[in-house]
DNA sequence: AAGGTGGACAACCGCTGCGTG
DNA sequence: ACACGCAGCGGTTGTCCACCT
């Protein structure tokens, strides 16, 4: 295709934008709204593609456009959405306010990848197996109708009958980070109180999104199509949650036999957790290890719902990717 | 100081999907 | 059902700049 059907009867200029062009897309823009990008350019008195119009303003000249760095908590969001949906860079973007697609693809393709990245063990094969479950999951993630309930959920203190139980399907992690500290990173709310959310009620199957207001129940795919499950695969291990790598190739097993603290219905203490926790943290953002006993993140990995009465540690078994 | 190298970022290219006639 | 126009998306390339030798 090349240039857009636009660009074709005229010249176009190509390159970088000056400071003048830009001036005339954002005084036109903000004038008359974009409608069809065709027109843009030659209403706009520009010698440019409506295409590349359209693309500067996206990337670059939108009011709402968040410059700078990505901080930590937007990182672990795009780690966690990328796991989630791979490479839509767009989807990925509609959860992070103020940062565009192009944006994430880069710093991504510069910067996370190279850390998540092991050169031993590079990635062969497609997720295909679980494409159903992440789209069906990651629907869950930007759906969620209500921030304030967000905001005010406490889960930490559940009751026993909404404890959190991580899903066998996807390796959940938690982000307990306040609502404030999600506002203060610009992160999409509705995006990360989805990761938040996401509780498996293994009883009968189904997703449910428990709110006190609200009670949001998804159809979960049948068990048996799961490729987590202990049918398929060692229960001491968990998919890769970052990567397109399934199965235990990249998998390095992480024994929590510090995690004492399990009672009899087979919650682990939340020290347990944290110190798990810590460990990712100290991957993903090695200056964040120093400040572990504050880490707000947490990473919830193979608990098994308490349904077995017979829970035992060995059930508690985590594993982490080796190439985090 | 000059050339080489690699990272970060901006922009382009080509494909896909949707709406419409 | 089909073709076409169009917007959007993701992969790739180009450019700039800092750093290194």
């Amino acid at each position: 295709m090349g240039h857009h059907y636009c660009c074709k009867q005229r010249k176009v200029k190509k390159g970088l934008w000056s400071p003048e062009e830009d001036e005339k897309l954002i005084r036109y823009i903000t004038t008359y709204g974009h409608g069809c990008w065709r027109k843009v350019p030659e209403q706009a008195g520009l010698q440019r593609c409506g295409k590349s119009c359209r693309l500067r303003w996206l990337n670059y000249l939108r009011p709402d456009i968040k410059r700078g760095g990505f901080t930590p908590e937007e990182e672990k969001l795009i780690i966690r959405l990328h796991g989630v949906v791979g490479n839509r860079w767009a989807r990925i973007a509609k959860c992070l306010s103020g940062r565009t697609d192009n944006e994430i693809k880069n710093y991504w393709n510069s910067w996370i990848k190279k850390k998540l990245e092991k050169p031993s063990s590079p990635p062969t094969t497609t997720p295909s197996a679980i494409d159903h479950h992440q789209q069906h999951n990651y629907q869950m993630v930007c759906n969620f109708p209500n921030h304030q309930d967000f905001v005010n959920q406490n889960f930490m203190t559940k009751p026993r009958d909404q404890t959190l139980y991580p899903s066998p399907f996807l390796p959940f992690m938690f982000d307990a980070a306040s609502a404030d500290d999600i506002q203060a990173n610009n992160i999409n709310a509705q995006a990360a109180e989805h990761f938040l959310i996401g509780v498996l009620n293994s009883r009968n199957g189904t997703w449910i999104l428990d709110q006190q207001q609200h009670h949001h129940q998804v159809q979960a795919l049948p068990s048996s199509t799961s490729p987590f499950t202990n049918n398929n695969m060692d229960a001491h291990f968990l998919p890769a949650l970052v990567g397109p790598t399934i199965g235990n190739n990249n998998m390095v097993p992480i024994e929590v036999e510090s995690c004492n603290n399990i009672d009899e219905e087979g919650e682990i203490s939340m020290e347990c957790l944290q110190s798990s926790t810590q460990e990712l943290n100290a991957l993903v953002h090695p200056r964040q290890a120093q400040h572990c006993s504050s880490s707000s993140f947490h990473f919830w990995d193979s608990v098994e719902a308490p349904s077995s009465s017979n829970m035992s540690s060995a059930n508690i078994l985590s594993s982490f990717p080796s190439y985090l």
